[in-house]
DNA sequence: TTGGTATTTCAAATTATCTTAAAATTTTCT
DNA sequence: AGAAAATTTTAAGATAATTTGAAATACCAA
């Protein structure tokens, strides 16, 4: 701890068992990394617009074109970015690949989508 | 809609109103955009760590520094980022800066900081 | 097997984010 | 007032994410 630093919070801290004790309640690095990729996947209005759309409705990437309406290169780049978060899956069907939410994929779209940040 | 693209999926978007229908559910592009913002503030290790140590503790930056072991202009980068996002505000105290969770900021935790992604 | 459609991959160019060190600011203490 | 501490700001350079368009894949249909 700091030598200098405001009283109550020397005190906090040592009611919760020093620095040390409080950062057993903290995450790991490697969880803190798991994290952060979601939350870095989940840090793009098209992707969020994605994620709200399957929400609702699995999808092929062509409709998903239309929900974005940006080239496929592009969508691809940002799908793919969402699949290796996680949060989405693609399964070929027929010659069209049907991208859908994963259960993770899910749990943070019912968080995010509805409404009032 | 595409003129080709799976019928199961077809059959789905019109039972829900059709792309239109589906869509008035996903937020707006503003809305997109502030939750994008929340969520790439979060989107770093680091920035997490600092989340989820202010979660139990709130702190001066010096005792912040500790923490997360990184020279001062480097996290008061960071927390600017969380500050943008609305995720912690900064509170002047004596010559310290006191860090803490906006209730945004709270939520955000709460649901982010307890381990399992 | 030929051709078409859906989608991905690649590499280059662009843009955004992050890091660094130094200088500036603000507040307190003497 | 002057010095010292805590923190932020700035501007530069470094790194990482995104965009673009062309080429590659994979699958289906004739």
């Amino acid at each position: 701890m700091p030598p200098r630093m405001p009283e109550d919070i020397r005190r906090g801290v040592e009611e919760k068992g020093g620095l040390e004790g409080i950062l057993l309640n903290v995450p790991s690095k490697k969880e803190l990394e798991t994290l952060a990729k979601i939350h870095s996947a989940l840090g793009d209005p098209l992707r969020l617009r994605i994620i709200c759309f399957l929400r609702v409705q699995e999808s092929c990437v062509c409709l998903l074109r239309e929900v974005v309406k940006i080239p496929y290169s592009k969508l691809s780049y940002h799908l793919s970015v969402l699949k290796n978060a996680g949060l989405i899956r693609g399964e070929k069907r027929a010659n069209f690949i049907i991208y859908s939410l994963t259960p993770l994929g899910r749990k943070y779209a019912e968080d995010t989508c509805r409404r009032k940040p």
